[in-house]
DNA sequence: ATGAAGCGAGGT
DNA sequence: CCTCGCTTCATC
């Protein structure tokens, strides 16, 4: 039979049948080109006896155009396809491309020219030519490379070139990475984490399914115990792949794992170079028994990628928000990754201080392998926690900073010692609006308000993108210098310690002001040389760093998080709460933790003033059984949107009124959206919440398939959701 | 998805 | 009799 079944590359097609031309090979796995109507198409060839598709007698079949020269996905990576598009009710070509790199990256193959000084002395020394010679000793890489190490233009590097002071030299763009050395840097463990670390060292080396939750406090050193399951794994030639949540965070992690092992890890994640992306893809694939890539570390994407052998997954910060994708295939990574570490039969550790409840309820009940950490490594003691009564000690009119802990940053200014001011809100202020005629900013394409951005003196939409200046009269009423700025923002709480210490030096960090990786080393530098007083920042300084002589955390508004209608307020709240006093005395001195709160009373508040993380759990896990929340019940959500709002509407009366009726499930609304309006589209959604003996996947999928919508609609599901908006 | 084909309205 | 804009249709 020379008739194949393909997954193709075109949502709305899916699962297609074609002819294997004379001479070619394929096998299930096998990345071809194929002809769809006038055009050309990517698909994956697939086990046909695992698809449906359109019976197509074999004279109607148009041939194949080539087979990618790539090794075919495995069987492993094609069963997590299927698993992932038919849990979270997405179309499995749409999971298919994640695993996919670029189309360079397919093709492969290719050289590229870079540059390299030749040794020879300059008959003419300009300042441009001294600073480049100076600059490039042992360099090798392109011209724009090379012109941005020297801080030279790249004529002044060409015109060297035509002296004859730099050589080109030609580069295969697939070329190895230089490889990681187990044994380079091993460190000096304390009993716990050896014991840690051989629990996961004899894991790694079953080649079996086992997965760990890694738990212990920030500064225990987690990362330091699954080192030495990466480093067997490196011994064995078997591959690692390490999720963290965030790029952001990607620097440190980088600098850490280089002192261990001797290099950098390979990286993946969405802003890379499309050279450095096809030449990770290829690595990836060829495996480190072939001189291909050994450990991967990448944000949640690097998940699908086909690795020729991988023997260990880590999903380090496991508990973040940020590992569910919230558009797309709305997956979540930690979970796909035991997936994955199952059909794989690798072990894989879920690290984290402050595990995710669904994650915790899973060791509890034994599924996944608990691994504590309790102290502190090197000795440094945990934080003083207090709560500070918002309504007792009430900042000045304009001022968010309480009194107590303007009080205490004061006295670490006089210490000489750092002092970290957490608000999970970027720019100035929430909500700007008219004193005049009370004409609010509102964004045109969302349901939400402009940001104001001192910074870039724009108004901004954190939701879509949307910027405009912050114009000068009211755009409503005309009058001018009328503009108030409503609650607070980081930009403004730096503000503020700039009027209350004038002489400190504030540190802004967001996503905003952090934004390349330069920028992070710069502000870790100067944090770690105390040349930063005090740090005013977003979740981003939640974790990651470590400052010895930062003994003051102050955590400016607690109950932000709660005020959500998220199920998860509480738990993300109390995590990431005890995430930033994390931050406080990690060195030789103790740190204190000032939590500024309207709701001193609430169990989260409690739990985190109280230091004691098992009553949370355990309220929480509570309040979770009485909603029939997940880990005891689960949601899904159907989000209906279109341009136009009475199509949206009536698609999602449409759903709503054949919504199954099920003893074990209950649907609810469609209502608006709490975001009613996102990027210019109107949207409706509907809420399922289930007992766990429902089979949710298949029950949404039989109720939505029947059901036609207008062209403008877009229905998606959203398994096991986190964000309600 | 996306190009091709079909079709009525309006213009030359 | 042609062009424009829109809907419908097929893609293995």
């Amino acid at each position: 039979m020379n008739r194949v079944r393909l997954i193709v590359f075109n949502a709305a097609l899916g699962i297609l049948d074609y002819r294997v031309p004379e001479g070619m090979q394929v096998e299930p796995g096998s990345v071809v080109i194929a002809p769809l109507g006038p055009r050309q198409v990517l698909g994956i060839v697939w086990e046909p006896e695992r698809l449906e598709a359109q019976d197509v007698p074999a004279e109607k079949l148009r041939g194949l155009l080539e087979a990618l020269p790539v090794p075919p996905l495995k069987s492993e990576l094609r069963r997590l396809i299927e698993w992932t598009a038919d849990y979270y009710c997405a179309s499995l070509s749409s999971v298919a491309r994640m695993a996919l790199g670029s189309m360079a990256a397919l093709r492969g193959g290719g050289t590229t020219t870079e540059y390299r000084l030749t040794g020879l002395e300059p008959s003419r020394l300009t300042p441009q030519r001294a600073a480049a010679m100076d600059a490039l000793q042992h360099e090798q890489a392109s011209i724009r490379e090379l012109a941005e190490l020297a801080s030279v233009s790249e004529g002044v590097l060409r015109g060297m070139v035509g002296a004859g002071l730099l050589e080109p030299v030609t580069v295969d763009l697939d070329r190895p990475y230089p490889a990681a050395n187990p044994n380079h840097n091993a460190p000096a463990l304390s009993d716990d984490q050896r014991r840690a670390a051989d629990t996961f060292v004899e894991a790694v080396n079953a080649d079996a399914f086992a997965p760990f939750l890694l738990d212990g406090v920030t500064g225990s050193g987690k990362t330091e115990t699954y080192f030495e399951a990466v480093a067997a794994a490196i011994a064995a030639n078997k591959q690692v792949l390490v999720l963290l949540p965030e790029i952001a965070l990607t620097e440190n992690f980088l600098r850490r794992f280089e002192d261990r092992f001797g290099v950098a890890p390979i990286q993946w994640h969405s802003s890379l170079k499309s050279s450095e992306r096809r030449r990770a893809w290829r690595a990836i694939v060829k495996g480190p028994a072939n001189g291909g890539a050994q450990v991967v570390v990448g944000a949640r994407s690097a998940l699908f990628l086909p690795y020729a052998r991988l023997g260990l997954i880590i999903v380090d910060e496991a508990h973040e928000v940020s590992f569910k994708q919230d558009e797309g295939v709305r997956y979540n990574a930690r979970d796909v990754a035991v997936i994955r570490a199952r059909f794989e039969k690798a072990p894989v550790i879920l690290a984290s201080a402050t595990p995710a409840l669904e994650s915790m309820q899973l060791a509890e009940a034994g599924i996944y392998r608990k691994i504590e950490l309790p102290a502190r490594f090197g000795g440094a003691q945990l934080p003083d926690i207090q709560i500070l009564d918002l309504r007792k000690d009430v900042p000045d009119r304009g001022r968010w900073i309480a009194g107590p802990l303007v009080e205490q940053m004061k006295l670490r200014l006089e210490r000489g010692e750092q002092s970290l001011l957490f608000l999970n809100r970027r720019g100035y202020a929430p909500l700007t609006l008219c004193r005049n005629c009370g004409h609010r900013f509102q964004c045109k394409h969302c349901t939400a308000w402009l940001v104001e951005h001192r910074f870039s003196r724009r108004l901004a939409c954190h939701h879509c993108g949307h910027e405009e200046p912050v114009p000068e009269a009211c755009p409503e009423c005309g009058a001018n210098d009328c503009l108030v700025a409503c609650g607070p923002g980081v930009e403004r709480i730096a503000d503020e310690v700039a009027e209350l210490f004038p002489e400190a030096r504030v540190a802004l960090v967001t996503s905003d002001t952090m934004n390349t990786p330069e920028a992070i080393a710069e502000f870790v530098e100067k944090a770690e040389g105390k040349a930063i007083d005090v740090i005013v920042g977003t979740q981003l300084v939640t974790k990651g760093y470590h400052f010895p002589d930062l003994t003051l955390v102050g955590v400016i508004d607690a109950d932000l998080g709660l005020e959500g209608g998220d199920l998860r307020a509480a738990e993300r709240t109390y995590q990431q709460v005890a995430q930033v006093a994390g931050r406080a005395g990690r060195g030789e001195k103790p740190g204190e933790v000032l939590i500024q709160t309207r709701h001193p009373e609430a169990p989260v508040i409690a739990a985190l003033a109280a230091g004691d993380r098992d009553a949370f759990y355990t309220a929480e896990t509570e309040a979770r059984r009485d909603a029939g929340a997940p880990p005891f019940g689960r949601w899904a959500a159907i989000i209906v949107s279109s341009e136009d709002l009475a199509e949206a509407r009536d698609a999602a009366r449409a759903i709503g009124g054949t919504a199954p009726d099920l003893p074990d499930m209950l649907v609810l609304g469609p209502a608006p959206a709490p975001l009613s309006l996102l990027r210019g589209r109107h949207r409706f959604r509907l809420l399922i919440n289930a007992r766990r003996s429902a089979e949710l996947q298949k029950i949404v999928r039989a109720w939505l398939s029947p059901l036609q919508f207008p062209r403008g609609v877009r229905v998606h599901v959203d398994v096991d959701p986190y964000s309600f908006v």
